[in-house]
DNA sequence: GCAAAAGTGTTGAGATTACACCCATGC
DNA sequence: GCATGGGTGTAATCTCAACACTTTTGC
């Protein structure tokens, strides 16, 4: 019975929103075959590790913050998806408030840095496929869950968080129709308080809850295709 | 570098409606800590093999059709889940048509048998865990795509499908408004042709295509719970 | 003739979209 | 005073849910 099997691992994509770009944490191998390529943070579970601890120790080596909304996302076993062993990753999904701490490169990882999702290079393994089911996920997730709270800080304005809901599809939303029905679904409430800056004073929101809880769609079904 | 790591491994879950029932396929274990207990088929991945590869081969093991639905779901990976060894299980969801073959056990198993997914026994592993998010998954699905096709021979009567869409939410709909959304959404195309039977005969249908397509909810949400 | 499933339209309520003007602030 | 983002309401359209009676067949 001493047969030999695959591997399992970890990766984990990080999401931020800053200003109007919806950004993704990459890493720079350091040794192997991919050295010098771009890739997701990751690697292999330790035998007695839960898998999402694993995630999370892969998260919290780049940006040591906690609290951080963390989701499986699929996973990938294709054989030849890593040439130096058979290893079958499952991803997972992080988001971030743009405030966040930078990231580090730690001692795995040549560099680290935020790349705009539109303007991805090529990464090492199937990290560009990973990054393609990830984006589609986080789409369709912000229409109909309050996921979003994992990418703004406690309080925000509604224009910082229409300019989510608006990075994330890609497209404009109308500010009435949005500020009508986001405030209908009941996931934030106001805080009564305001922030100041450059312009008009802004009302400040908070989410209801932070942990994910569904509500009615914000989108229109055409708005997912 | 010879440090040890968890196995990757595929359990199945195999719907199918068979009447008024929505019914999952279990097995037998025959041997260690879970002896006697029910379980979704599985194993562990053969190194080189890819993940759905792995899963296709559980389930053909189980009911030798090809053409089946397979989608992966979940992968659960805590260490405790399997008491013998740190195991990372990656989870499939198949849909087979009422009128597929039965099941067989094989040698791998004691006994094969369906069940309804509403009385399902203890199972062994966290398997009940994995019931829980397939039937979840298979509720979400059927309200916005064409996965009901797995569910279905290919030509089949829309009193059959709306029974398909009932069984699962389990909740009845109404037939007018049935009809006429399903046909709307194009999903499925008149064959042209009738079943004869104890009753009126009936205009049988088709789907338009046989691999997932998404379209228009089917269900309000409120009945997606 | 009767039991059982198939077939067929309309109406009211609620939801969704499109759309324009004034307000408060910093500079 | 002007540039910038914040704040607000309404009307037309579309979608959704509720609802009942007739038809065709096998027995």
């Amino acid at each position: 019975m001493r047969q030999r099997h695959p591997w399992a691992a970890v990766d984990v994509v990080i999401f931020r929103v800053d200003g109007r770009a919806l950004e993704a944490l990459l890493v720079k191998i350091k040794h192997g075959p991919f050295r010098g390529r771009w890739a997701f943070p990751g690697g292999l579970v330790v035998l007695g590790e839960a898998l999402d601890e694993a995630a999370r120790r892969e998260l919290f080596e780049k940006t040591p913050i906690h609290d951080v909304y963390l989701e499986q996302l699929f996973t990938f076993g294709d054989p030849d998806r890593n040439p130096a062993r058979h290893v079958v990753s499952t991803t997972y999904f992080a988001l971030l408030p743009a405030s966040a701490a930078a990231p580090r490169a730690g001692t795995k990882y040549a560099e680290a840095g935020w790349f705009n999702v539109k303007r991805l290079p090529v990464l090492a393994y199937d990290h560009n496929r990973i990054a393609a089911v990830a984006l589609e996920r986080l789409r369709a997730k912000i229409a109909y869950t309050n996921v979003a709270y994992g990418l703004l800080p406690r309080a925000f304005t509604l224009g910082e968080l229409q300019r989510v809901y608006e990075v994330i599809p890609g497209r404009p939303l109308d500010r009435r129709n949005f500020r009508r029905k986001i405030l209908e679904t009941g996931l934030i409430k106001p805080l009564h308080r305001y922030r100041r800056g450059a312009h008009r004073p802004a009302a400040l929101y908070a989410f209801r809850e932070r942990r994910l809880a569904a509500a009615r769609r914000i989108f229109r079904w055409s708005d997912l295709g």
